[in-house]
DNA sequence: ATGGGGGCCTGCCGGC
DNA sequence: TGCCGGCAGGCCCCCA
């Protein structure tokens, strides 16, 4: 589930129950996802306090009282449960242990946080956090959306002869953090630019478009608590509704949302990914 | 240096 | 009902 407003809204769901608690119990039942989790990860989470949770495009990183910080990745189909209400005196409204719940936080108010990530595609890593952003996994990253160093003029210049789809460009980690394909293709729609147009090619002022656009679109989706694909509550641990306002991503041979388009949405298939898009609006 | 393709994993859905 | 192919929100590695 993860895009930059997924992971937020996983990030302000935890942030109530866990900043500022102490990991009672760490438990790993899988170090061997995408990456192998860190050694004695269970030992050096159990007894500290979360300080901070932060945001990094979809990474999340949890500060801890030792100096170390806890960095998480949700890959394509991680999920973070949260069970448990804080301050129970029992602890038996846990559900019952899923297949794929490789890591088990609880913390010591009795709320219990598990990662399941049927795919593994996910990850965690502990790191220092003096140094987290210097971390192989952060260091190449490029500017958060919504921070300073995001802005018209960079973007131009960044994507300024690129020979490379803007499709292409805007998944770019170090072009901008935190977009996927939904947002990618939502963007692209607002923004009235076919996927396949060459970033080079287009006009400056269609490139500096992008940065406010991008902006809303996931401002948006972060205010419906991101978008839920597949069962609700379940796959995504968020509620986000905001796949009911998608205009193209999905809608493959649906009618164009767009008031008095004829056009008919349309798929194609761009480095392996599906791009979504509209004949008629998009240009 | 840059862009594209393959691979990593599992689950689900639609079609036959 | 069962099997199979295709597809999936990400990212790293390798090759041209």
């Amino acid at each position: 589930m993860p895009e930059l407003p997924e992971v937020e809204t996983v990030r302000r769901g935890l942030d109530p129950v866990m900043t500022g608690q102490v990991v009672a119990q760490a438990q790993v039942n899988r170090p061997d996802l995408r990456r192998p989790l860190p050694p004695g990860m269970a030992e050096r989470l159990t007894g500290q306090r979360v300080e901070r949770l932060r945001r990094r495009s979809k990474y999340i990183l949890a500060d801890l009282s030792s100096g170390e910080t806890l960095l998480i990745h949700l890959g394509m189909s991680g999920r973070m449960l949260v069970s448990g209400a804080p301050l129970a005196r029992f602890h038996h409204d846990h559900p019952a242990p899923q297949k794929h719940d490789h890591v088990v936080l609880t913390m010591a108010n009795g709320v219990r946080i598990t990662f399941n990530d049927a795919r593994r595609f996910g990850t965690m890593d502990l790191i220092a956090t003096v140094s987290a952003d210097r971390h192989p996994l952060l260091a190449g990253l490029g500017p958060e959306p919504f921070g300073n160093d995001f802005d018209e003029t960079r973007l131009v210049a960044r994507l300024k002869g690129r020979a490379t789809p803007i499709k292409s460009a805007l998944l770019d980690q170090r072009v901008v953090a935190g977009l996927g394909n939904i947002y990618v293709c939502e963007t692209l729609f607002r923004a009235g630019v076919h996927p396949a147009r060459q970033a080079g090619d287009l006009p400056a002022m269609r490139v500096a478009g992008l940065v406010a656009i991008i902006r809303q679109v996931l401002s948006e989706a972060i205010g419906a608590g991101g978008s839920s694909l597949r069962d609700y509550r379940q796959s995504d641990g968020a509620l986000g509704y905001f796949q009911h306002s998608f205009h193209v991503y999905g809608r493959e041979g649906l009618s164009c949302r767009t008031p008095g388009c004829p056009g008919t949405i349309a798929r194609l298939v761009q480095s392996g990914r599906s791009s979504f898009f509209c004949p008629v609006c998009q240009t």
